[in-house]
DNA sequence: ACGTGCATGTTACTAGCGGTAACGCGAGTC
DNA sequence: GACTCGCGTTACCGCTAGTAACATGCACGT
């Protein structure tokens, strides 16, 4: 066994991989995040086994599938967020880049958001905090990152930009999945009114009639 | 079966189903959401067969339990959000009570926000949308009109109030969340720099020295 | 006193899941 | 030819949600 057979038992291994990393997504996008695996061996058009061998277990499958696309999305939200413009503008971009994603494809937008389901065995352990979504977290963190080399917010500015990169993308991904679900309005104009309350809208408002105000 | 007797088997029936529901909180508790219906039933004293006669299936008997607890801490953030103050005051008494209440019982909470996991079976109409925590959905609504009543917002007021409602709930979950498992700083902290957000300071700060800035 | 409902409870089962052990097989190596 | 080794299979385990069928006790009408 020689180097270049090995590499060579590598790269068909690596493209075996891909290929029933595309047969899971299939599986994935028409069931549903509970997709079983024998589901997913099946269209793949090899059993069971050959899956756990690869990927280890159904987490490591789903990790797998949901850091592809978790890179492609946080690809081009990276994009929007470093585009030449005025800071509204990029935020505005930013925001209706994720948008648009989880409108385009709803089904990967739920399995990346609720890849932890099913598995009835061991997470015993139950770490709280670790069962949200990992494509929320990274996102958090790469806009903390941002902010803090961006913007300027005097002392305590590193925790400050954490926070916010978190909350943000809370805020992005909770009117999202509400919005998605219900269809109120136009994609621009949720942009604009998250936009304007991230603008401080919601202080510089004044009260209603009648009452101290909210 | 006159009425009184239909009452008091009626009455008797509630009392069981509020004892089974307590015994489910507690293994909830102890196991997290994955919680067997064995377990259930065998902390109750019973078998499973009872518990399916009253709450139908597991979701059910988890949306019952949801129901309690979404209830309990509905009912402390209309008490926040009503209190007799200014605006930013009572946005920070709300984000300290919602952050107290799952730093106190943290996995009330993780069973509150994915309540939905396990289920091999069924499950395939899998409408998107709905597979958010029924307890952020209920926090934006109740937000979103307090927002409506209290807040002048002009023109479009309602669809505004609601996507703020929905955005501020979904800041607040998030950054709970991650705050919940890092401890990067103090509760008060915290509930300061959200509200430093919500207050536009996002939007007054300058960009660092070099760039156009975020 | 005697059946008749009815609610409550049980045991025993199905079907499907994630995961694994044990084996078959073909290709390259000595 | 024997030997290893990676790919693939069948057959299984233990677990789950959910259900059918049977047993029991209590209040009723006659």
């Amino acid at each position: 066994m020689d180097t270049t057979q090995r590499t060579d038992q590598q790269r068909a291994a690596d493209r075996r991989r891909r290929e029933l990393l595309e047969a899971a997504d299939r599986v994935v996008l028409r069931d549903g995040p509970q997709a079983s695996m024998n589901a997913i061996a099946a269209e793949a058009g090899i059993t069971k086994p050959i899956l756990y061998r690869h990927f280890g277990d159904k987490g490591g499958l789903y990790a797998a599938l949901a850091t592809r696309h978790t890179d492609a999305l946080l690809a081009s939200l990276r994009a929007a967020l470093d585009a030449p413009a005025e800071r509204r503008e990029r935020v505005e971009a930013t925001l209706d880049t994720y948008l648009a994603a989880i409108e385009a494809r709803p089904q990967v937008y739920r399995f990346l958001m609720h890849p932890a389901e099913g598995g009835q065995a061991g997470d015993q352990g139950f770490d709280v905090g670790k069962h949200s979504a990992p494509l929320l977290r990274r996102m958090g963190e790469e806009l903390a990152q941002v902010i803090e080399e961006r913007v300027d917010l005097g002392p305590g500015s590193q925790q400050l930009a954490r926070v916010w990169g978190h909350g943000i993308v809370g805020m992005m991904h909770a009117a999202g999945d509400w919005w998605l679900g219900e269809r109120p309005c136009s994609r621009a104009e949720l942009v604009r009114s998250l936009a304007d309350l991230l603008w401080g809208r919601l202080a510089a408002a004044g009260d209603k009639v009648g009452g101290p105000g909210f």
